[in-house]
Parts: structure tokens; sequence; C-alpha cells
DNA sequence: TTGAAAGCGCTAACAT
DNA sequence: ATGTTAGCGCTTTCAA
């Protein structure tokens, strides 16, 4: 009944068995009309009939690129490139593409390293989250004619389409809300700088504090890797200053778990002590108590404008880098109001 | 100085630039010694200038497998899944595979439609936590001769290795560990039935309750999907039933935000009106006030365990279906300690 | 409209 | 030890 087989059935397979030509088989199976209803069928009874799936190894040796998106992002445990991660990959199986991803874990060589085999495996696009700004790592794909579109960071030097949140403006929102509520010493947990996210993000922050005649005091900046135990270590930083914060932005979702650890230990009251806003409205952001106010991003839009330009470009549009700019927004909850 | 190179050099122009044949180049890049040293270093000398990458659609054809290992996961927004992968992917690459993921979604028919990627691209090996317990899926790659090990959950009527937690044990534990806490209305937001996962810590529940000669009341079971809104659905149900648990289990990760916030919601104090198991330590749950209690599960090592598994299977290594069962853990907290 | 044939870049079997 | 050759399975001219 079922056969031992592990030779996969080819197209010459389906060819015989339909008294058809090999090339007939691919006319077929790739839609080209200009095949008579009666071959067609007796091709498509065949190919059921024998399970026929084509090797994706040979047609990509053919046409020199696989049906297949990449998209690596630079921490896969974090909820706002998972959320990402949706929406490029509604987008894509619409237009008949698979995705598929890989963790670059904020490490430069192992991003490197994807990318290389996103070449070798001539994928036909690549959506990334850079783990620097700096732009040697993506030569490899834009040497084979690869395109690439990154979210949620940019390429300071490379021409390549971006999709990015307005990052500057939300956090200064973020900083005025807190100063609004009464904090006088709003400090901030900042990501990386040579990240676009953590630079700007930090920049308006900084921003707010001008805007609202505070000086910036060095002590109440503290910076994280973007992941919990930096967020858990800047925290610690912060609070152990003489004069501590009594408001608190902290720049990604990670850190905002670690932070609010380090200010649990630290026996301070939230928001009465210290006001928290975060970065990224995860999934348990409300199930904190007091619930955490946090600005958030559109995950899904940017997943799926970022595919579009992607796609655009697999199917040979051109036109000049295209810089996309979603809007995030300040959510107010329970852990920043204080009035 | 950049040429704008979008013919990839091949093979053969690093065997010309060298003066060899295409031959003794593929004999050096795969480290098949009887190759001249001499040779050997005006190839690789010759690689590295031209910037030479090997075309992996090429070599897979030719091999019949690529150097990738797949991981099929069922939600890829699950903290648990994504830290199982870290464990896969450094075993992985310490062999010198890749990996790439997929997100199936919890949907079976996005999971088969990966596993046919997964078979059409040659993937040396797949790793996959299936939607159902059910067989059907895998058999694309059984056909085609592609390992495949199971996390999380297994597969029935499936012969394959497995590497997965005593679930039954673990929901017992978590179980008595409430009664014991002076719970006497124990209930459930349990998983779907037809995964592994979710009926055996259903089963390690009921098996609890008889054990403490608790009755099996009905209105204290509520089924979710695994998914945030499955948990915030489920815990509205058992909360809103006439005589509703003084104490829950809930059987994942994401189900518990929606638990959780389900019960903040009722206006029900943790753990004086309501005592709070969690499955999966997910990074926010000792961020949560009071700090969740849950089951732990050592996720980086079901990782490591799995893809050592698919490596030795993948390398013709054959033995008889391996089932690994790690040990999940309770880890007690202050959700669910009432004395 | 269809078939035949060439060839994508690589590896492995066969010569030498 | 190295070069030569023959495909892997597919798509795509080129003829007919």
């Amino acid at each position: 009944m079922e056969d031992d087989n592990k030779v996969p059935t080819t197209i010459r397979d389906v060819a015989a068995a339909a008294g058809v030509s090999a090339g007939t088989v691919s006319r077929v199976l790739n839609g080209k009309r200009d095949v008579a209803d009666e071959l067609r069928h007796r091709v498509l009874a065949a190919v059921s009939e024998l399970g026929y799936r084509p090797n994706g190894a040979a047609r990509s040796l053919r046409t020199r690129a696989a049906m297949v998106l990449g998209i690596v992002i630079s921490d896969i445990t974090n909820s706002f490139f998972t959320a990402v991660v949706r929406g490029a990959e509604d987008r894509a199986q619409e237009a008949g593409y698979s995705i598929v991803l890989a963790n670059a874990d904020e490490d430069l060589g192992k991003e490197n390293r994807y990318l290389e085999i996103a070449a070798a495996e001539q994928m036909a696009g690549v959506i990334l989250s850079p783990a620097s700004s700096r732009k040697t790592t993506i030569d490899v794909l834009a040497d084979r004619g690869i395109p690439v579109v990154t979210i949620d960071r940019h390429l300071t030097n490379a021409p390549v389409d971006s999709v990015t949140v307005n990052n500057h403006q939300a956090a200064r929102d973020a900083t005025a809300h807190l100063i609004s509520q009464g904090c006088t010493r709003v400090g901030i947990i900042a990501g990386p700088v040579d990240t676009t996210t953590g630079a700007s993000r930090l920049a308006g922050y900084r921003a707010a504090l001008r805007a609202a005649g505070h000086d910036d005091d060095p002590a109440l900046t503290a910076f994280g890797n973007f992941r919990t135990d930096g967020g858990h270590a800047a925290a610690e930083q912060l609070l152990s200053s003489p004069c501590p914060p009594d408001g608190l932005l902290i720049s990604n979702d990670l850190m905002t778990i670690g932070g609010l650890q380090a200010i649990a230990e630290a026996g301070l009251a939230i928001p009465s002590d210290i006001a928290v806003v975060g970065f990224d409205n995860a999934s348990w952001s409300t199930a904190l108590r007091p619930p955490l106010t946090v600005v958030t991003q559109p995950t899904y839009e940017i997943g799926q404008t970022a595919a579009d330009l992607l796609l655009r470009r697999v199917s040979g549009e051109t036109f000049p880098p295209r810089r996309v700019v979603l809007r995030a927004q300040l959510i107010e909850r329970a852990s920043s109001m204080r009035i």
C-alpha cells in the first residue's frame, strides 16, 4: 500500500504518466496558459496521482531564486519581533511566498551568517532587523541582487528600504507624559546607541527634557542591551544613584521586565515611588499590577508593510529607497498615573 | 571598485582563477583531504579573492540534502517555543547546520504547508511541535526520508523521536500544591485535548484531584486554545460559575496572561480569592505582583536534545524511536501561597 | 501548442 | 592526487 519510496517522483515521472513532455508539465504547474485543456487535465491528474512535489532546489537552481522570503530578527524572544513576523507572513503567503525565520540574537556574527545562508539559498528577499546600523553585513545580499528591507532599525549607510516608527516623537511624548504626571527626575533605560532605535528613543527623551526645562542629568541615563538582564542591571544602576529617578522610560519590552524586577527588589512602589513607561505593548503589559503604560507600535502593520515593499522589489520594481515611518503611540495605564 | 555583479561567481570561476579543475575546488571546500597543499592554498586564495560563496541550491540538488534543519513551531509568540529554539540552534551550529524556523500558528494547514516546504527545500531534518497528535501531516517528510523529532507534544501514531516533559506528573504536583495550600475547589484551564500536552496536563490535574479525594466537578474545567484569548474566555467561564474555583491551574503561558486578565476584571485578589499556578516560566512571571507560581520546563535542554537526536538521524544512525522525557518542575511563588 | 534539448552550479564516479 | 564527465530536477529557449 504505502511504498517505501525514498526516491521522490520527478517531473519526468509525471510527464511519463501523463504521456506528455516534462516541459508541458512545467508549463502547467507554473500556470502558463498555452496548454490544451486536455493535456492540462492529464497532467494535473498525474500530479495528484503520484503525489508529485516539485524539487525546490532544482527550481531555485534554474530560476536563480527560491519562492522564499527570509526574516532575520535580532531577538526571537522579543515579542515585538514575533508580532511583526505575523504581519509579514500573511502578506507573503498571499503572494505565494513562504517565510523562514532566523534568530540573529543581537549578534553581528550570527546575523552575518544568516545573511550568507539567505544568499546561498537564493532567497527571493530578506527582511532584517540589523543588530547595528553599520552597513557591512548586507553586501552579501546586495551583490547577488537580493533585495533587503530593514525593520525597526535602519542602516545608516545603505540605500535600502526600511519600515520603522517615529521613535523620537514617541519617546518624547512618553517622557512629556511622565513630566506631566509630576515626575521631576525622569530617567531612561536606553538601548544600544549603535541601533537607530536605541539612539532615537534616547534622543526623543532628551528632547522632552530640554523642552520642559529639565537639565539632562547623566545619572538619569543608563544603557542596556535590549534584553532582560541588561534592563535589570541598568535599573539597579539608576536606583542606586544618590538621587534616583521618580519616573522611568524603558526602551523595550525585555528590558522592562528586568527593570520592573529591579524596582520590586528595591522595594519601590509603582507609580508612587517611581512611575514607569515601557516600549512595546507586550501581551503581559496589562496583566501587570499596576498595568503598564507603554508606547505601542503597529507591529502587524510593520510586518505587512515590510513584506509589501520587499515583494515589489522582488518582482523587479525599482524605485528610490523608501523609508516608511509608522506611528507609535502612547497608551496610558496605571503604572504612570500619579495624579 | 565595487562591481555591480548580479552574476555570482561560480565554482568554475574559482577553478579558473586558481588554475585547477572544478572538482578540486569542490574537494578543497568540502574538506576532503587528498589535495596537495599547494593547490589547496591557491584555491583558498581564489575563493576569498573572488568572494566566492557556493550555491546552496546546486549543492542541495546534487547531494539531495541541504545543510539546514527546520523547526516548525506551533506559536512563535509563545516564549516556551522560542526558548527551545535557542537550545536547538546552538547544537545545530556546532554541527555545521543552520536552522530556519517556521510558525505554524497552531494551524494544521500551515503546519502542513511548512512541512512540504521543508521537503521541497530538502532540509536535512525537521523539529516539529505538532498542532495535533494525529500523524497524517509528516508523511511528506517520511516519504523523502527526512527525519523528524517532535518536541513538546508527540505523535500518537507515528514512530518518531520525541522530546517532552513529564506533564502528567508536573500537573499533578501543581494541583497537589494548590490543594495543600488550602484550595478546596481547584480548577483548570486545559489546552486542546488533541495535543498530547493538553491531554496529559489535564490528566495529571485529575489524578491529583482523585488522590486528594476531591470529586471532579466539570464546572471546574474549561478548555482554551493555548492562546491568550482562549485563556481569557476560559477563565471567564470558570469564574462565572455559581461556585467558582479558589485555585487555578493554567496549562500554558499565553493562556495565563488571558486568565490573569479575566481574574483582574472580576475584581478577584490573588492568591487570597484565587490561587494561581501557570505553566512555562516566562520571563515576565516574576514581574507580576504577586510573582507567579509556575511549572517550569527545561526549554534550552529540550531544544538541545531534540537537535541531538535529529542530527544523529541525519547522519544516518538508526535506532528505535526514542521518547525522551525531561523533567518539569514546580517553582512556588507568591501567587499560590495562601498559608 | 507541444516536444526536444540545453544547461543552472555543484558533487561524485571514473579516468588518468 | 587531479582532471574529466555525467548528471541531480527543473525551466526555457528553440524547433516543429
